[in-house]
DNA sequence: AGACATGATTTAAC
DNA sequence: GTTAAATCATGTCT
């Protein structure tokens, strides 16, 4: 079905409006004879105090005491129906009513309109194919992606992103301290996330409002003005549009908020924190006793990490640091080798009493320092 | 404040 | 990819 006969279809139902009425060549007729000259001009002045009229007017008042067919869209009650309730006419001046009804009545109407229609014709004619199916947005997808991936839209998922854990597990320090960054983020998250979630349901609503405040006037006016489906549609996208530009501003201040959160939350981790004591003790226990090769495998730098409450590279950047910094000044390090020898050997004497066993535990460099420090591949 | 300790980063070699 | 080595940046001690 193309636009005209869709206006057309829309505009068959009219009130009263009979096709046989609507002859171009009787409306000419009638001009020539002096009187209804005269009745063009009333009635086209009560067509322009009829568009004069606010928006506020015409959504209060609602929907025609007539039937609200004609419009030719759907007769879903929930569409537009609201406005059209139970307030018919309620609450307008009466001369308004009077306007409308004379308006409605007038004799000329059906005349006036089919000229309209044929104006009508000619006009979306000419401004078809001027619409176009606007493709989306690449930086609103931008946003969405953005606002998507910070867990700012989309599912609620304990607040925070994997990126914000990730960065929270790498804040070191004691396991206390990353978790009370953690959370102060995700509550700062989740702060953005509620106002960015409300203003949006608020831009929603607006919208939905004021749509459908322009539906009912467009409803309105398609009584004394042909107004096709297709048109009231096209007006439906601009105003979603326009909505849609204001959302991106919300999109966009959102994105710069969770931006700023963000930089300040990797700024505190750049903060350099010690690891606390029984972090470095068990670091130092490794170390000491694997002095021989103290080179942690993937999967015994996963458990330091575990028991250390910090990451695997983290554990890494440990034994890279205290192997270079052992091997410089193994002097320096004398006394904390001893005193992690003797405590190794504390230990594994206390395992090998409660397995009542007196098999030494022979660990790798049990009270034996300073060993030589080789790389894996035999350097020095 | 300054010295030293220490975790992180960078660079180059493998 | 890992590692050594140098370096940076910050924490801690005196």
């Amino acid at each position: 079905m193309d636009d005209q006969t869709r206006m057309m279809t829309g505009l068959t139902g009219l009130g009263g409006l009979q096709q046989a009425d609507v002859d171009p060549d009787s409306v000419r007729k009638q001009q020539s004879l002096g009187q209804p000259q005269q009745d063009i001009g009333d009635i086209l002045q009560q067509i322009m105090a009829i568009t004069d009229e606010s928006l506020d007017e015409a959504q209060a008042r609602c929907w025609p005491e007539e039937s609200p067919a004609h419009w030719g869209g759907s007769d879903d009650p929930t569409e537009g129906g609201r406005a059209g309730g139970g307030m018919a006419g309620g609450g307008l001046p009466l001369n308004f009513q009077h306007r409308k009804h004379a308006l409605n009545c007038h004799r000329m109407k059906p005349a006036l309109f089919s000229v309209l229609c044929e104006i009508k014709e000619k006009t979306v004619l000419s401004i078809r194919g001027v619409q176009e199916e606007d493709p989306p947005d690449p930086q609103i997808m931008r946003l969405d992606n953005m606002l998507l991936a910070e867990g700012v839209s989309g599912p609620e998922k304990g607040g925070g992103s994997a990126a914000a854990a990730a960065a929270a597990a790498a804040a070191g320090g004691s396991p206390t301290d990353s978790s009370i960054e953690h959370s102060d983020y995700r509550a700062k998250l989740a702060q953005i996330r509620q106002i960015y979630h409300s203003e949006l349901e608020k831009y929603e609503q607006a919208c939905s409002e004021f749509t459908n405040h322009v539906m009912n006037l467009l409803r309105e006016q398609s009584r004394t003005r042909p107004i096709s489906p297709k048109e009231i549609e096209r007006m439906v996208a601009i105003i979603h549009r326009k909505f849609s530009s204001i959302q991106m501003q919300l999109k966009q201040s959102t994105c710069e908020a969770v931006m700023i959160l963000r930089s300040r939350f990797l700024d505190a981790r750049r903060k350099r924190r010690n690891f606390n004591k029984q972090a470095t003790e068990v670091l130092n226990e490794y170390f000491y006793s694997h002095l021989s090769n103290p080179y942690p495998s993937e999967e015994a730098k996963e458990e330091l990490a575990k028991k250390c409450g910090i990451t695997v590279s983290q554990v890494s950047n440990w034994f890279g640091n205290k192997r270079i910094r052992y091997k410089k000044n193994i002097g320096k390090f004398q006394e904390e080798a001893n005193l992690y020898a003797v405590k190794t050997a504390v230990d594994a004497a206390n395992v090998s009493a409660q397995a009542s066993q007196a098999n030494s535990p022979a660990t790798p460099n049990s009270g034996g320092y300073p060993a030589p420090c080789y790389t894996p591949d035999g350097r020095l």
